[in-house]
DNA sequence: TGGCGAATTGATGATTCCTTCAATCGGTAG
DNA sequence: CTACCGATTGAAGGAATCATCAATTCGCCA
């Protein structure tokens, strides 16, 4: 029946790079509080129209939301509630992660003041 | 003090395409059991060792392992505790999207055997 | 000191992803 | 029917990522 057949660590991979991007994952904080239609999407998050559609057909593709059309609108919602929870879990070890590397600049002040790590 | 400042949700998917990769995926998992030595990590992956070199390098610069030389063989270890917990929830996730796009299939079957969504 | 194994780094071509623009679809109102 | 608005799609150029090869570092030992 060739059930997709895909190994585990990599669809794991790819569910992952599917977060990876500014307006996805904005778009699944948004929705995280309930449906939403593409108008609001598109006030909340700065982006063009056309841009906003590209991410979330990545979305919908990779099934973690779904979209209804209504009248003249569309709306989007999550596809589960345990979305949620990952962005929860992600918010703790970033969180975690930058405390750790802020403990470190503080060590490296004395070195190098204009010490950067966001270009 | 200009500290890092960068938004959140960059943060996040920078985090998340830090995960996007079997490799890396695959070290992090072997590496939620205890730490391991660079050998071990190539005895367990497939990979070539200046590959799995460049994705070790990958995690480490986002600070989610740290490296310790031990002799002649070099030591990996997870930053933090939570990360586990994380792969965990990625995990749940996962198998409730596959759940859901095999029942999509089941739906689909009578249109077209040959469905496939692995390219 | 010279050489060896383990691991990392640098550089390069190939692939993939992202942004943007133009064209298209779907629905509603005039 | 035509025009318009919201949303999606297709295509193309530019940027980022990946796999691989050669060169390098680090520690050990003969």
């Amino acid at each position: 029946m060739k059930p997709v057949t895909v190994p585990l660590y990599q669809a794991k991979a790819e569910f992952f790079r599917m977060l990876g991007h500014p307006v996805r994952i904005r778009v699944l904080e948004l929705l995280s509080d309930g449906p939403m239609p593409v108008r609001e999407l598109l006030a909340q998050i700065e982006v063009e129209r056309s841009n906003l559609s590209q991410q979330l057909a990545v979305l919908r593709r990779s099934g973690i939301v779904a979209s209804v059309r209504e009248a003249d609108t569309v709306v989007y919602s999550l596809a589960g509630p345990d979305v949620a929870e990952l962005l929860r879990a992600a918010r703790r070890i970033l969180t975690e992660l930058i405390t750790g590397q802020q403990d470190l600049l503080a060590e490296l002040r004395e070195a190098d003041t204009t010490t950067s790590s966001a270009e």
